[in-house]
DNA sequence: TAGCTGGGAA
DNA sequence: CATCATCCCAGCTA
């Protein structure tokens, strides 16, 4: 029943309006951040938008599309549209229509409609992979097409419950421990007992594969090695760069039962395989130049893996989409912060990987103290006479450039940093020379990817035992997880629109304070050029999980006007 | 055998 | 939309 004065306003297009300064905003933001995505977030209205996959993952969680037709009515300030109402229930309809099993020498697609199953079967997408039909409700499809069906039909708006079930793996006994060697006690966090339940529950044929969404500094490894004390098999784990696999390694050996000669690195420095062993991504990508062989890929079938990893699924490159879709038999654990790919790929993790299985909202743990409360501001700074000129000059794809390196940026970092005096800060940027320049200004150390990991080691210690207390960093901060946290940090350029950046940037100061304390996140902007259109792009998924910046003037901070 | 450098990839 | 990371490998030195 819609309200004269509620927080949303479902529109004709399928986009939803949301009130944010409406009392009732927070409930409706997260009653909407379960089945629409954020599209826009400026200053007084965001607009949601329903879309068939975000649907299709609330879907696969057990909602229902009534259910949330009421929620939305309820919230809603004017009567719902009715082409929405049926798009909302015809898309979440079509979830689990088709159906694939398992038959003796193969797999069986069926439908209770006949007529679906007709029409699906005749698209030149699928109709390849039919071997045999079956009956008028049921079509015979050949064991290895598992992963290919899938994404094709949920790309034809026709998403398969998968029910084909899993090969069981070399077993392998491990136990989380009770305690770490220091003697201290390790106990799971609630969420983290209930995210890896999430994905195992169902057993042999739903539960077993599937994505789960955590904050940055969630203890996703943790969940990780959950799921394996769960599966209790030989488990191949898949991790974005070397520092994030020695990390995964270091944790079994801490945390599970596991011992040294049971984990093993599979990278460009090490080739090992055991029960559980860790390789980058990068390693299975690799193809020798003018080869079109990738001589790595056999180690996702050189072991009777009975559960794969993927940890920052979000980056997962094509020609592990593709082996992936071959190991359908395989259960499979997606992890990350965001789920968003920039190359809008976000359909075949939904098909290969799994749906979405559990989201842990950021403010949730903010709530609970496991993450610290971050503070957001948006600084607006001017561009100076000369860079208007260069800015109105610049060709379309220099103007970027021109305005990310505003001159007044570093003014607003030196105000910063006379703000935040004696606290750990970070100041991260995109153009190594604007960093060379500001770390200059600011006799402040400058880490970028070409200083050797050694040096880069050394300036980290001296950060986090407080003898230094700014670093500029450029995008290393996108990757390391050995970068210390700081309480501040100052954003002065970003890639394009990146959401997952700015999450990680965000994850830099988020692990918990001391009590009382704050965490301060300032994204610098130079105001009337495109750099905000790029600022705004970013801040998207941290709107989505509740995060407010505070737009201020740089002018007005001096001014003393307004206070951060 | 280890450690560094540079090229190429995505 | 380009920039700057990363990684892997080959080839070199010691």
């Amino acid at each position: 029943m819609a309200h004269a004065d509620g927080p949303i306003i479902v529109q004709m297009d399928g986009s939803i309006l949301l009130d944010v300064h409406h009392p009732l905003a927070g409930e409706a933001r997260m009653a909407l951040v379960s089945f629409a995505e954020l599209e826009k977030s400026p200053e007084h209205f965001h607009t949601y938008r329903v879309t068939a996959l975000s649907l299709w993952n609330a879907a696969a969680a057990g909602r229902d599309a009534l259910r949330i037709v009421e929620r939305l009515g309820a919230l809603s300030r004017y009567e719902l549209p009715a082409p929405i109402v049926r798009f909302i229930r015809d898309t979440m309809g079509r979830y689990g229509l088709l159906e694939l099993r398992r038959a003796h020498d193969g797999l069986i697609l069926e439908s209770k409609d006949e007529l679906l199953l007709t029409e699906v079967v005749s698209h030149k997408t699928i109709a390849p992979l039919v071997r045999e039909h079956l009956s008028a409700f049921a079509v015979a499809v050949p064991l290895l097409s598992r992963g290919v069906i899938k994404v094709a039909l949920t790309k034809l708006g026709y998403p398969i419950r998968d029910l084909a079930g899993y090969t069981e793996g070399q077993p392998l006994a491990l136990q989380l421990r009770q305690a770490l060697d220091d003697g201290s006690p390790f106990a799971l966090r609630r969420y983290q007992t209930d995210a890896a339940e999430a994905f195992h529950q169902g057993g042999g044929l739903e539960g077993g594969s599937g994505v789960l969404t955590l904050p940055c500094g969630a203890g996703k490894t943790i969940i990780g090695l959950r799921a394996m004390e769960l599966l209790q098999t030989s488990t191949l784990i898949l991790a974005a760069n070397v520092t994030a696999a020695r990390q995964w390694i270091r944790e079994c050996c801490d945390k599970t039962t596991l011992t040294e000669d049971q984990v093993a690195e599979y990278s460009g420095e090490h080739k090992d395989s055991a029960p559980v062993t860790v390789a980058t991504y990068q390693i299975l990508s690799y193809r020798p130049k003018g080869s079109d062989e990738f001589p790595h890929l056999s180690l996702l079938a050189s072991r009777n893996w009975g559960l794969i990893i993927y940890d920052e699924v979000h980056l997962l490159p094509a020609p592990v989409f593709r082996v992936t879709a071959e190991i359908q038999a395989r259960r499979r654990l997606g992890l990350t912060a965001t789920l968003i790919r920039e190359d809008g790929k976000e359909d075949e993790v939904f098909s290969l990987i799994g749906p979405r299985k559990y989201d842990v909202p950021w403010k949730d743990l903010e709530a609970d103290g496991w993450i610290a409360t971050a503070v957001c501001t948006e600084v607006r700074v001017a561009l100076s006479e000369d860079e208007r000129r260069e800015y109105a000059q610049a060709a379309q794809r220099e103007k970027i450039r021109v305005a990310a390196e505003a001159r007044e940026k570093e003014q607003a970092v030196e105000w910063l940093l006379e703000r935040h005096r004696g606290e750990l800060t970070l100041i991260i940027g995109q153009y190594v020379e604007q960093l060379e320049r500001l770390a200059r200004r600011i006799g402040a150390p400058l880490i970028t990817g070409s200083m050797r990991q050694t040096e880069r080691e050394r300036l980290y210690a001296d950060f986090r035992a407080g003898r230094l207390l700014t670093l500029v960093v450029s995008k290393v901060a996108n990757f390391s997880i050995d970068l210390p946290d700081a309480t501040v940090a100052i954003q002065v350029s970003g890639t394009f629109g990146s959401r997952q950046e700015e999450a990680q940037r965000l994850g830099r100061i988020m692990r918990p304070k001391k009590s009382g304390t704050r965490a301060f996140f300032y994204s610098l902007v130079a105001n009337e050029t495109r750099d905000q259109e790029f600022a705004h792009s970013r801040q998207r998924f941290l709107t989505e999980q509740g995060y407010e910046y505070q737009i201020v003037d740089l002018e007005e901070l001096e001014t003393g006007k307004v206070t951060v």
